[in-house]
DNA sequence: TTGTAGGCGTTATCAT
DNA sequence: ATGATAACGCCTACAA
């Protein structure tokens, strides 16, 4: 059964071809009776327009390209709850998402642009100095970045507030009693790869703890492992005082350093206070669950969305930059120390 | 910058169009010196072919949709390595991925097929009767499926060989000297949903079970979270005897039973044996690791894209359906009694 | 309100 | 070995 044309469509409705366009599209004005004879046609056959023929006329694609970082990165897992939104928010607009992967580099964006593959693209997983932004800013189709790199070059970007997860982190512990800090950092490869967020949400930290007045402490690089989070904790233990406060931002080690630290006897909300950031999800599988900052993985990506969908409709004009935050939530669980 | 075309191409290096697309697809014999020239005016240029032009002149879009169970399914951490292998799997026969939610059912597919968005699809996620079947079977474009339906209506599917795990799960048990085996079955949900491995794991471990002369019991369902796993782990240990050996098929699952045992003061290893139904990955993160089967989502998506590469480089003649069965891998850690 | 016709960028069939 | 030249299926001025 070969696929119906919108020729085989005027035909049977009596119209002409761009009749059939027109009431699809709806971009101008068709009688009512005429209409009627033309979606009676599309539905008889169950036509639907050509993608290939579409695009190549129109000169869109009704497809966002995703860039994700597999292989890459380390925390895939956190992957999913970003590309199910993006898919979801696309869908919404009448659109499809092309999933490339990212070891191809550069040659990714060049590829979806080049090739006319999309209207849109959207890029994860920035680093602080992104190879691709050169490429990503000259693109043809606009870009989207969720992270923030150092210097967007006028593209725009969605992450999470690091600054203010730091920020919330820090209160909690401060309102928890603590005069002292530790933050357990990211990975080696993470931080290598120069992910922005580490320095984000490391800087402000920092300051908010001298702001509060409490002793900041760092152990870094931790790996995510179960070895990784022994030794880090280990540390953290030896420097963290007698009445320790542990911030775990790498979202992935969260589970990791709440165990180690049970498996040492020493228990989350009775000995230590933990503060995490990663999802909700991830911090009710905890045992206790741990008191966390959410990191918002669908708020970001919807937010990212609405935004490329809202530049994609005005035409393209002006490429609308300009860095936008999403604000995380703090939630007390069972890992925050009661004040002294 | 608005992209080059071909016939810029063409008049680049003094030549025609057509010979500019016989360079490009290799599928007529140039000229040495031509060949040189073309080359040189598409690197000059870095033309790259319009994808919707191309998909409309050739009939073959390079693109392989995949529509994945987000929203519906329990199980989504899983879905990450499949997702990566066949998007890596795709791109090494030069083709991209459209990735498409589920939660629009059939539509999904006939939107595929009907707007000619791709020239395969992978639907994962198969229920032992799956409503999109029929669609599938009709549809334009080859679909192939990850799982296996009662009825596959001549579509070829791939899946771990689940009957396969069974026997190695019970036979690991009955090495480790158990006359009783106590399999803790999936969630409600995915039994209400008619995933068919359950079925198909559960009767093959019956069988085994009764060949091996060890008793079978169950406890089922198993819903996926601490208190689902405590229950669970509570009505085993019940009814599981002096030296209990439990099975957890629910690869999910299984952190949160391992878990629920430890916590009881049951250790897996040394009260208790546990085998887990799970990746290699989500088996070592468990305290102590797990002795489990390896459900290979890797090897299995793999598998597929070789069977839908292979099916569509004949031309599609004779829908080459059938039943292809990964094979698991049984790996001892350390939940496995040891015989007495 | 509707029809006509040219063009979007490739591929592939004729010729030469 | 290479060049014209029809499709491919749709969109959208331009006409009526």
């Amino acid at each position: 059964m070969a696929a119906f044309t919108s020729r085989d469509v005027a035909r049977l409705a009596g119209v002409s071809q761009s009749t059939v366009s027109y009431v699809m599209s709806g971009r101008r004005p068709i009688s009512a009776d005429t209409r009627k004879r033309v979606q009676a046609a599309i539905d008889q056959l169950t036509y639907q327009p050509n993608a290939g023929a579409r695009a190549l006329a129109s000169q869109r694609t009704q497809v966002v390209g995703l860039v994700v970082p597999f292989g890459t990165a380390g925390d895939t897992t956190a992957l999913l709850p970003f590309i199910e939104t993006i898919a979801g928010c696309a869908r919404a607009e009448d659109h499809d998402v092309l999933l490339v992967t990212d070891n191809e580099g550069t040659a990714a964006l060049t590829r979806l642009a080049g090739r006319s593959l999309c209207d849109a693209i959207v890029l994860m997983n920035i680093a602080a100095a992104d190879a691709r932004l050169p490429v990503a800013a000259a693109s043809r189709v606009p870009v989207i970045l969720i992270g923030i790199p150092d210097d967007p070059q006028g593209l725009p970007c969605v992450d999470l507030d690091y600054p203010e997860a730091a920020r919330l982190s820090v209160a909690e512990v401060v309102a928890a009693g603590h005069d002292r800090v530790v933050v357990l950092g990211w990975s080696a490869e993470e931080i290598a790869r120069g992910a922005n967020y580490v320095g984000r949400f490391e800087r402000a930290a920092v300051e908010a703890a001298a702001a509060a007045g409490v002793e900041h402490l760092a152990v870094s690089p931790v790996e995510v492992s179960r070895e990784g989070a022994r030794a880090a904790v280990a540390e953290a233990l030896r420097i963290g005082g007698p009445r320790p406060a542990l911030l775990v931002p790498a979202s992935s080690a969260v589970p990791w350093v709440v165990q180690a630290l049970t498996e040492r006897g020493v228990l989350p909300g009775r000995d230590v206070t933990v503060v995490g950031l990663c999802t909700d999800a991830v911090a009710m599988t905890t045992v206790p669950p741990v008191t966390n900052v959410s990191t918002e993985p669908r708020d970001v990506s919807a937010r990212a969305m609405q935004i490329l969908f809202r530049h994609l409709e005005r035409g393209r004009e002006g490429p609308a930059g300009g860095v936008e935050l999403v604000a995380p939530r703090l939630t007390r669980r069972e890992t925050t120390l009661a004040a002294p």
